[in-house]
DNA sequence: TGTACATCAGTGAACGCGCGTTCACTGATGTAC
DNA sequence: TGTACATCAGTGAACGCGCGTTCACTGATGTAC
């Protein structure tokens, strides 16, 4: 029985090896290649393996894409956390946002998911469980920002609306048609930086 | 001489009124359709014309999504414009935000375009360019919001903040799962007044 | 007015493509005796 | 230790689908004489 539980622990750490692979190449071909190029064929090459072979792993496109956009998010949460321990407060506000702004355009496969999400209302229950676990998650990490910077309001409120402008801002500037990937990075921190004076403003 | 003119005059409007029939349609089946079941059939079926009939009057798809979308927010853009005229100072922030919220939200082909925008680098230049135009107009609107209110700051740049942030709210809180669409629309009004309060407090 | 020709919006069918996913099968590895 | 069998990750090829777009053609309408 004990070698049965090591041997089992053996396959299922294997199993998990072979997921964090798929992943690994899943986020490569999100950042490397256009956006309609990428499919289920074009992540197996650069794993590869054959395109069957990702269904040994996860049962659809959906739940493979969810899935490495979470690994994603949250190690921008853990970045966020570790921020908000560190920082001196009158920075903290701004280094967050621009983390967030810098993480998530390093990162397309969060696009990728948000485009997922607005054309999709029928993403499967199980992957939306966890996407709705990393919303909250986030609120919470700006929830703990604003109190630590003494915001005079709603909490919960401005969190929402934080996290719902962050996204905004890179939506509506991410493709600024002429502009270097470092100039779009800049106008995107400079947009923050008015939501930054405005909610100093509010606090004490 | 004048003979030629008024008739090819009324062959141009002809062909106007066809491309109108064909955006309305566009439309339509945007706003009723799930989105991954919108195609040129689906467009031409509803307009009752062969799907290729649709190429007599515009060049590809992208085209036809594009102008289809800046009909839409011209006519938002006219709305926002007689609020300006018409608000009183201290409601008009508020009013204009929930016209943009409702509007976007009843006008599915908005989203289109985003996505759309979102999704691909290689939109046609004559595209981008309309585009740019109307982005260009929605931001003076803002603009003018903005001084007549009287905030005190950067107003090109808190325009820019503000057109991001709209988006982000619509974007974010779209698919909201297990809501109705009113409660849907409640949610992003009540995330927008979190800007409208910032804004004032900055506000003569 | 009547006739031969030109134009051109509109059509149905087909093209070519790429996608997500399935499936019968292989072959290496583990198991039982 | 040797042999027969079971398991199962991994495969290549195919399935079925829907898409945007093209194209040769039709037939109504306009034009020229």
């Amino acid at each position: 029985m004990t070698r049965k539980n090591t041997l089992s622990r053996f396959k299922e750490n294997e199993r998990e090896a072979r997921r964090t692979l798929i992943m690994d190449s899943a986020e490569k071909v999100f950042s490397n290649s256009p956006f309609d190029r990428v499919s289920m064929r074009e992540i197996a090459d650069d794993a590869g393996i054959a395109t069957s072979s990702i269904y040994t792993y996860f049962p659809n496109q959906d739940t493979l894409f969810v899935e490495a956009t979470l690994r994603n998010t949250n190690a921008l949460i853990d970045e966020l956390n570790s921020i908000i321990e560190s920082s001196a407060d009158e920075h903290l506000l701004e280094r967050s946002i621009n983390t967030f702004i810098e993480f998530i355009s390093k990162h397309d496969s969060y696009f990728r998911m948000m485009v997922l999400f607005m054309t999709r209302g029928n993403l499967n229950p199980e992957a939306l469980a966890k996407l709705n676990e990393m919303v909250r998650r986030g609120l919470d990490v700006f929830e703990s920002i604003f109190s630590k910077i003494g915001y005079k309001g709603d909490i919960r409120m401005l969190a929402h609306f934080f996290f719902a402008s962050l996204n905004g801002i890179l939506v509506t500037y991410r493709k600024l048609p002429g502009r270097s990937e470092d100039q779009v990075l800049a106008h995107m921190e400079e947009v923050g930086r008015v939501m930054v004076d405005l909610i100093l403003a509010k606090c004490e």
